[in-house]
DNA sequence: GCTGGCACTTCAGGAACTTGAGTGCCAGGA
DNA sequence: TCCTGGCACTCAAGTTCCTGAAGTGCCAGC
């Protein structure tokens, strides 16, 4: 074993120790908890080496190392394997989602679920309604002058709006409206409204046409221009596992967690699936989350990435064990939504 | 001013600026932050009753007083008046309300007003469907043997089930369908549901009856009797306000309030609106509530209750400003969803 | 290039002490 | 009968000091 991968393995010790212990560990320890084969002298050597090159860090002179997010950051991705779920684990995850009875339903159990499997806070984004398809397109007659639009997609998430309108419509009028906007939408991607439902009002009879017209602005407006994105949260009680992991307190991260914005950034931009994205401490791009790790993954049918879900803990986390349990959950995730529940 | 009068002024004094400082009070400052008209030592001797009645406690010999939870009742219920919101507060809830799109977007505001508010842990429950009325049954035909029920509420929730059929239907049965089930049910109470509904397939004919069985017994069963009660959480940040108000963590705080089953018995019990309930410390029922009070209320139209909102923080808190802002909140949400938006 | 030895640094924890806030009680006065 | 000022007492919190333990860096020797 030459320098360059001896002092790799002791990065690995010194990460795998502190992660386990969750205090600095020193040369002594290591020489003895893992057969590096070398004395602690030659450890402490390949210790100040790896502390030049800021792999890891002295909390104050005489304590023990501590891996640095760019440790970390190597560590990730040069030594970390997906360890396979255990039996347990994967019987977990079947046991814990059979039976849920919609889509809320699921979302719901999946956060509680990777919550419980990696002990970290669990996010878990709603199918991106952009990326879904349409199933069906409802329109309800509320009163003479208010209908109700419910569309329902092909990832069961099912959205309404309320419109006014400026005069009164027949029933017969909103039946052929319903027909029309089902017939042009049902089975197209919300992507794809937009440039579908513009050239509908020419295609129709005079009669349809304004009421046509309210209607497609509505729906391109509040569900495909500003779609609400939606995430689950869960496991928050974990922040509070270790109370040194962060500096002073949990606040900032609870805050932020508060932010639908930031957990959509930090779970929901377009991410393949199959595809684990690892954000290290300061690779964050949120004040708060600076101590924190994120670990995330789209998940979807095949290779159309549906929405993300991750977790979020500490930097000194169980990134492999993270992983793969983000990875699996993904995997079982994209599976369901997959044939349309 | 007689003996019990002045113990009380004392009782009200100690609370005020024990909520204020964070700290025991003792006789010197509170007689001169508050014009009781007696000396120190007189106070002292009030003081010392009222701590063998059990209103305060003394955290060590030394030290000065703090209210026991029986002192937060007594001030609750006798010396706490609502005192009527500021303008500014009036402003902040109509504004953070207008241009809530749908029934979701409505509560997601709300919780986040109610915590911003009284910078407290805020809940907010789904209006109950048992308490709910149909405004529309919609039966949609997604395959052969395959039929998605969606249920519209007048308070704008929308609930939807995926139906497996034993034989395929046609459209038109479908159709029949849904015209029987919102003739019977449009503007009837789900809780009245089970009793319309029994009576129907004898009124029907016998090619309709199979199906309509079915789908009846789907929506007795998912939405009626075990229907999903939902509530939205939001500020928990506001747990970390302060360090001293929790025994330790407020890990215990957190776990409590990740279980749904909590939150809704903490404010889904059928609760009248416009009477404000408080709960202190002991008196709640989970152990990891021990140490905090909750402040809840029903929302609704007119009498009628349709859900309850409130918030939940330490013992220390502003039983005063939270109970008002709770209730302000309450009224205008009833307002809101009681008009159907 | 590895190892054992050694001097050095720093933190954690405990003991002893001081300080200050606050109390309880009592005797005297309205 | 009730209030007040005075006084002795108690206890937590902060300060200082000390010691032991853990760990390091460096160096000479193999």
């Amino acid at each position: 074993m030459n320098l360059e991968e001896r002092k790799l393995e002791v990065l690995r010790a010194v990460i795998e120790d502190y992660i386990a212990t969750e205090e600095p560990v020193g040369s002594k320890a290591l020489a003895e908890r893992h057969h590096l084969g070398v004395s602690p002298a030659t450890i402490r050597n390949d210790m100040a080496l790896l502390e030049e090159e800021g792999y890891i860090a002295q909390p104050h002179t005489s304590a023990g190392r501590v891996p640095t997010d760019k440790g970390y950051r190597l560590f990730v991705d040069r030594l970390a394997a997906l360890k396979p779920l255990s039996p347990a684990e994967r019987k977990a995850i079947a046991s814990f989602l059979e039976g849920a009875v919609d889509l809320d339903d699921v979302l719901h159990r999946t956060v509680r679920l990777l919550a419980q499997l990696t002990r970290q806070v669990a996010v878990v984004q709603y199918p991106s309604l952009a990326r879904s398809a349409v199933r069906h397109l409802e329109v309800v007659h509320l009163a003479a002058t208010r209908l109700m639009l419910v569309l329902i997609t092909d990832t069961g998430r099912v959205e309404q709006r309320v419109v006014e309108l400026p005069v009164p419509v027949s029933d017969g009028l909103v039946a052929d409206l319903r027909t029309t906007l089902n017939s042009a939408l049902r089975d197209r991607r919300l992507a794809d409204a937009p440039d579908i439902v513009t050239a509908l009002p020419e295609e129709t009879g005079p009669e349809l046409r304004p009421l046509l017209t309210t209607m497609t602005t509505v729906l391109l407006e509040t569900l495909v221009e500003r779609p609400e994105e939606r995430v689950v949260l869960g496991g928050t009680a974990n922040l509070t596992r270790s109370a040194l992991d962060f500096p002073g307190t949990i606040r900032p991260v609870l805050e932020a967690l508060e932010e639908q914005v930031v957990l959509l950034r930090l779970i929901g931009e377009v991410q393949s699936p199959s595809q684990v994205l690892v954000r290290i401490g300061e690779e964050n791009p949120f004040e708060g989350l600076r101590s924190t790790s994120v670990v995330s993954v789209g998940y979807g049918a095949g290779d159309r990435a549906l929405g993300g879900l991750g977790v979020l803990g500490p930097t000194r986390m169980d990134y492999a064990g993270s992983m793969s349990a983000v990875a699996a959950v993904a995997r079982y995730i994209g599976q369901i939504l997959g044939t349309g529940s």
